[in-house]
DNA sequence: CGGCCCTGTTACCGACCAGTAACATTTTCG
DNA sequence: CGAAAATGTTACTGGTCGGTAACAGGGCCG
């Protein structure tokens, strides 16, 4: 029932709570979670949270940075796979988010934690932020890259997509609108390639 | 300091509790929001509001019922500003959502009530969905009417880019990706229009 | 072995919060 | 007016939650 992380490796106490942390605070929302929650999760206990993290707000902090973390990571193994061919990094990023959509995982971890950090001082936000600007960045040096037409503006274009995609999967389920996600993110792309076929709408 | 409904019309304390949650359920989120703080800002008490509702769970439901109705409200007179005219309903509508992304009063409720009701029964999940799915084939009907290429495929485009729209609003400011989102959302709607020009990126 | 650092256990505190009871007050309307 | 209905006030309950204190193992390394 409860899912024991100890059991899958040997990772530190410290480890276990992070990602039993993440995890809850996916599933559950993160004011809905207690510390003693992720605690028992992370088969550990309240003290030992207490002794790597002073506050909750700190875990929170931690579980956000580890997010953006794993998104860096998934970025370098994109220009590890497809070296210097901008198009099909886009490609496959948008695939493999269109594939992740119904996931327990979702990573949605920042748009929901920034829903629920109502504080505009939480040190959260500040991270999410910064994630969400290199984010942007990132996709706006990769549309370049691929000789797209207004890199700026299909940037946006695909980063409104992506967040709607996951904010409707939440609200109306995998059969609603996100279910065409990647068909409609493809369109996008194809539309703004250079010397691609003419702009379609299919 | 504390918003006063009462001054501004002579509502009855049930009327202003629901629209004092409101408000405090967009700028500080359901869960953080307290029943005391609901009935201190709509200057009443919880006792009426206990009266009127016999849970915090029973107003979030009114809550969202009203945030639906008032939507409903939108669509109708949409359709009698620009009478039969698909097109023009169109393109009103993402105007006015690209008016309203960085009002305070942002109508991403539901999005942002889907994401704090994480019980999978909480019967406030029921009533979005239900105005979600209206919402959809609304738009799809308006799409037919507008003489659009494909409907469902225009439809769930503006979709997502709406909600994408409001939740980049929510983690990337106002001068985030949501920024261009007027933008982008007519070229898609110009791009899907029969006997249009050419579908066109800007 | 023996000390030390990390971890686990139990119990507790104070704050907050949803919901209720009993009573006082105002508003509404016949 | 006068009674009934609606609203306001105060105080309380029971539970949850973030955070802390004190103490008890337990593994690692000299």
């Amino acid at each position: 029932m409860t899912t024991d992380f100890r059991r899958k490796t040997h990772r530190s106490p410290r480890d276990r709570i992070v990602e039993a942390a993440r995890a809850l605070f996916r599933r559950n929302g993160i004011r809905a979670t207690g510390v003693d929650a992720i605690a028992g999760a992370a088969d550990s206990n309240k003290m030992t949270l207490y002794r790597h993290f002073n506050s909750k707000d700190e875990l929170i902090v931690e579980c956000l940075y580890r997010a953006g973390m794993e998104m860096d990571g998934f970025w370098q193994e994109l220009e590890r796979t497809h070296p210097d061919d901008g198009l099909a990094q886009l490609r496959t990023w948008v695939r493999r988010i269109a594939e992740h959509l119904d996931d327990d995982n979702c990573h949605c971890e920042m748009m929901s934690a920034a829903v629920q950090l109502t504080d505009e001082g939480h040190p959260g936000r500040s991270v999410i932020r910064a994630f969400k600007d290199a984010q942007r960045d990132r996709v706006v040096a990769l549309c370049r890259k691929a000789d797209i037409v207004d890199a700026e503006l299909l940037s946006d274009t695909l980063l409104l997509l992506i967040e709607g995609a996951r904010a409707t999967q939440q609200t109306s389920g995998a059969q609603g609108p996100s279910a065409r996600f990647a068909e409609i993110a493809d369109a996008a792309i194809q539309s703004f390639a250079r010397g691609g076929l003419a702009p379609k709408q299919v």
